[in-house]
DNA sequence: TTACTTCTTAACTTCGTCTTAACGCTTTTA
DNA sequence: TAAAAGCGTTAAGACGAAGTTAAGAAGTAA
C-alpha cells in the first residue's frame, strides 16, 4: 500500500500542486487548508507521514505539529517554510520535525526527503535483509550466514531471531520484544524455546570468534562484534 | 554519553573548524581526511551519526557511505555538498542518505539537523537512559558501564541505583528515597542490602579514580565527580 | 510408508543476583 | 568515654534465570 500523508497548507494554489504532484508520485494524499482542519483530519485517519505548512491561519504548523506528537508521536513530519525563516526553523526541529523543506519547493527534493524520513520511521517491509556480523554476512531472505569460506542455512527461527539481534547490534535486545515479535506471546514455554534456538545461533556464530551474544540477566541479549 | 560522531572532510580548516564548533556543543568528534581513513575509523569504533564531505579524494563521501551502510545500516548519515550539486544530491538520497547540508556551513542549521536525526534514530525520547559520570558513561537500559576501554556490565539494582545518583549527580541523594524507590519499603534488612550494592558500586566505579560514591551520615549519598 | 527437518518440551546443569549474616570501623549520642 | 547506631565490606546460601542436550511432536518430501 502507498504511504498516506496529510498535507496542510493553506495555499491553495501551491497545495493544490503538491497533491498532485505527490500523488503521481504515488502517494496518498489528503490535504487540509489549516490546521484545525488538519488535526481532525489526522484524528480520523491513520497517516504514515505529515507535511505542514509553517505559515496559516487558525492553527500554526508548529502547533499543530505539537498536538499531532501528543496523540501519535510516532508519526513523522516534515514543514514547508519560507526561506528566510531561520529562527522559527530551528523551533521547528525543537519541537520534533524530522525534516523540514524550503519554499519554493523542489519537487524531486520533496520526494527525496518524503522517502528518507518515510525509510527510517518505517523499517519498510521490503526492507534491508543483509546484514554483516564481524566478518560475517548474514541474509535473512536465503537465511544464509556466510564466513567468506563457508555458508550455513539456517532455520527460519534462528534466521527471524539473528535478524532482530541484527537490527539491534550492539544495542538490549529485550527477551520480551523477541518473544512477541516472534511468538506473539510471552509464557515460560516460549522463553525456554527461545533460549534453545539462541544456543544454536550462538554454535553458528562461532564462525567468527568475536562475534558473540552476550545475556543481560533478567532483561535480553546484545549481539557484539 | 554524547553522541560520537563521525566527520570525514578533506578541507582541513572547515574540518577542523566543524570538528571545534561540535565539540564546544556537546559532540565527541572523530575527524579523517578521507574517505578511506574515515571507513578504517568507523570499523574500529561506535558512530551515534556520519557527517561526510561529499567531494574527496581517495574515496568520495558518497561510496563511503555505502561501504558504512554495509557495515552498519542503523547508523544514520548526513552529507555536506556544495549548494549547485543538485543531481548527486538526490543520489546522495538514494544511497541512503539522512539528511544533507549544503555548504556553506550555517552551523546553527548544522547542530539542529543533527539532533533532529539523533532524535529519530536513537528510540528513546521518553526517558534519558545515558548518562555520564567523570569520563565513564552508563547506560540504564542496557546496564552497561563504559570506561572508553573497558564495559562493565551491572546488575538490575546496581543499575538503579546509579541511575538515582546520576539523576542528582553532585547532590545529595536520600536513603529513604533509594530504599522506596528501589525496594519500596524501609527496613533493617533493605537498609542492609542497599548499603552491600554501594559497596559494589563503588568497586564498579574506580575505573575512573575522581568519580566516589561520599556518604553522609545518617542522611545519604552523593555521586561526585 | 520412511527419512528428514524443524520446533517444542523436558530435564539437568551452570551461572548470576539478591539477601542475609558477620565483623570491623566510624560517627553520633548519652 | 562508653554505648549505640550507622556504614563498609566480604562471604555464604537460596533462588531464579539461562545454557545445554536430548527426546518427542509435527510437518514435509521422496
Amino acid at each position: 500500500m502507498n504511504p498516506k500523508i496529510l498535507l496542510v497548507e493553506d495555499d491553495k494554489i501551491l497545495g493544490y500542486a503538491l497533491k498532485t504532484y505527490l500523488e503521481m508520485r504515488h502517494f496518498q494524499v489528503n490535504l487540509q487548508p489549516n490546521g484545525a482542519e488538519g488535526l481532525s483530519a489526522f484524528n480520523s485517519e491513520q497517516f504514515d507521514l505529515c507535511l505542514l505548512d509553517v505559515m496559516m491561519p487558525i492553527m500554526d504548523g508548529f502547533t499543530l505539529a505539537e498536538e499531532i506528537r501528543k496523540l501519535n508521536p510516532a508519526v513523522p513530519v516534515i514543514f514547508l517554510t519560507a526561506r528566510s525563516m531561520k529562527i522559527d526553523k530551528l523551533q521547528g526541529f525543537q519541537k520534533g520535525a524530522d525534516d523540514y523543506i524550503v519554499k519554493p519547493v523542489d519537487e524531486e527534493e520533496l520526494i527525496a526527503r518524503i522517502q528518507a524520513v518515510l525509510r527510517r520511521t518505517n523499517p519498510s517491509p521490503v526492507s534491508i535483509s543483509s546484514y554483516s556480523i564481524g566478518t560475517l554476512s548474514f541474509d535473512w531472505h536465503s537465511r544464509r550466514l556466510n564466513d567468506g569460506a563457508q555458508t550455513v542455512i539456517l532455520t527460519d527461527k534462528e534466521a527471524d531471531l539473528l535478524r532482530l539481534l541484527c537490527e539491534r547490534k550492539n544495542q538490549l535486545l529485550d527477551r520480551k520484544v523477541v518473544l512477541q515479535e516472534l511468538w506473539g506471546k510471552v509464557d515460560y514455554f516460549n522463553r525456554r524455546s527461545m533460549d534453545v534456538h539462541m544456543a544454536k545461533l550462538r554454535k553458528h556464530l562461532q564462525l567468527d570468534p568475536k562475534v558473540t551474544i552476550i545475556n543481560i540477566h533478567g532483561k535480553g541479549f546484545i549481539l557484539e562484534d
